[in-house]
DNA sequence: AAATGTTGCGGAACCGGTTCCGCAACACAA
DNA sequence: TTGTGTTGCGGAACCGGTTCCGCAACATTT
């Protein structure tokens, strides 16, 4: 069960050693020797040992991938994205968990740098001077995915407009009095983005709106729903930020006894599968985190060879405009 | 930006690497020596080059962890828990997806195994002799999550006890006609255990079933919740196998106008989050994903030091009666 | 036939650590 | 004073690869 070396090889093969590893690393190796060497190396099953490899190569075949939680769903479908198309490549995916820690997602930069990864794919919730520093710091290529910043290649999520375009539909729809539950501002993409291309759309056609803040957390969103069902209100319509925000105001609302949509509308934020399931299934933006996950491992494999990248690409995104949302008219 | 290096750590304080090698490994070390030695460090930043130890010492301090599918709920939350704990121990986690191929589990095993990862977590499906050959021959502590085998260290769930005490908990309510939509067999724990001990509740009462299988994705549940819908039955109750049929089911029995709990009830198993905010809400059974998950870091952490540790552990389970199960009585 | 170029291969150094071995310096017991 | 243990430290080998350099053998050109 020992390791086979190279060392080992050459000895059997009858050859030296850097010819074994000229043989593997596609060097000018006679016919003869490769002979040799090929059946040799089938034999004993060879495989070079990796550290030794990376000690010289300071390089690894794996990508680092920093998450801020391990159980969203929207970071589930994403790594799923970038392990399915890294696999393809032959590279690793190396995933951490930074517990929506800022500081640990700089630490995490500075350690996979440690570690040699090739590149690393980030699913940042903020960018500050310390994250960009680190970057530039660590001299590897690193991506972007959900937020964006000008000196980092990002991959990023329409949220602004398809908060806009999901706005607009609502106005259309009839609605004028809003409801709006987000997250701390902190989040760029998903406290600020949403809420401002919402606005946008709500403001534009000159509706009220009443503004909520709550936390990523299911539970802490049920409350707010309990409030809204007592609350003497004509609100027509509650906009949350993410799906799992409408989650826990529909339950809050079922709770207070009121009925979606026949009460009063809900919409989420997202696209988890199953707010398709969900009675009354809800309507939500979708946003193709499984295939922006694939594209930002291609995006990190070019970035790795060099090749010229924009420095940010948007993906798409799709309404899905379901029963948890009444149309006025 | 260069790497300092031992050998700079050895010049700059004028002495041999070999003693600056002592200084981090804990051996005998003289106090001025070890002044000097302890100064130079902090002052270049010194981080030991991972690979080169590794090359040496034929180890990382990486635990390998398997997973079916990295957009489980189940596999996501366990991952959590094992994070959490291995960080603290200032081991990494390095996940691999087999995106449930059996073939690749195995595969997996020698790859990691290949990296040298000091331990590797299994979240299994099924257990083969090629699985048994493999943990074998890689000669690394294996721990198996969700499935057990004589010759495998594991850390099960309960399902069949879990299963049967739920099971007579509906017998209690007054359930007889009963419908039972499980998974292949193939998943001994899923598809055989949990069946088993539904069953046999059952069948200790006397109670009618009817029996369908499905697979693990809400989208093929929900045409036999449409089915059942239109069906002319007088089942009072669905029990799903996991909490991913109970949603696609509920959907589907909404499709066909029914009204669950009151026409019919339905019961999920897993305890997913969000089973609870679900309207109604449904009954289920929980499994500590996220503490199994931290405790299979300690077991393997054990195992990794030689420590007795028993090859079979049981996990809790706890009965989540709410909602979308009537009692009848 | 001599000069020049090409190709295949071996030797040695190197990547950055760990560990074994042996020597020198010192303390202490006889 | 001599002998015996400790303790601290340096030198060298080693882990398993890659790469640079140079030499020999052969092919090609003049």
């Amino acid at each position: 069960m020992k390791q086979v070396t190279i060392n080992d090889i050459a000895k059997l093969a009858g050859v030296a050693k850097s010819t074994v590893s000229r043989y593997l690393n596609g060097g000018s190796v006679g016919k003869a020797t490769r002979e040799k060497i090929e059946r040799v190396i089938r034999e004993t099953k060879y495989e070079p040992n990796q550290f030794a490899q990376s000690l010289k190569s300071k390089q690894t075949k794996m990508i680092g991938v920093i998450v801020p939680r391990l159980d969203s769903y929207a970071a589930s479908r994403t790594m799923m994205g970038i392990d399915e198309r890294l696999t393809e490549y032959g590279y690793q995916m190396l995933v951490v968990n930074t517990a929506q820690q800022t500081e640990r997602e700089i630490e995490q930069l500075y350690n996979l740098a440690k570690q040699k990864v090739a590149g690393i794919i980030w699913l940042g919730t903020t960018v500050t001077q310390a994250h960009l520093q680190a970057i530039a710091a660590i001299q590897i290529p690193v991506l972007l995915i959900g937020q964006q910043h000008d000196d980092v290649h990002s991959l990023v999520y329409p949220d602004y407009e398809s908060a806009y375009a999901l706005g607009q539909q609502f106005m259309e729809w009839g609605h004028r009095d809003i409801i709006y539950v987000g997250v701390a501002e902190d989040d760029i993409a998903v406290g600020q983005a949403r809420r401002d291309g919402f606005l946008r759309a709500f403001n534009e056609a000159g509706a009220v709106v009443r503004s909520m803040t709550t936390t990523f957390r299911i539970d802490d969103a049920i409350p707010i729903g309990e409030q809204l069902a007592t609350d003497v209100t004509d609100a027509t319509l509650v906009v949350c930020a993410t799906d799992n925000i409408a989650l826990g105001v529909l339950k809050g609302l079922a709770n207070g006894g009121k009925r979606v949509p026949d009460d009063i509308s809900v919409s989420g934020f997202g696209g988890y599968d199953f707010t398709e399931v969900l009675h009354p299934s809800l309507t939500t933006v979708h946003l193709p985190y499984r295939r922006t996950g694939s594209r930002a491992a291609d995006m990190i494999l070019q970035l790795l060879t060099g090749e010229a990248t924009p420095m940010k690409t948007f993906t798409t995104f799709e309404l899905k405009l379901r029963e948890s949302v009444d149309m006025l008219n």
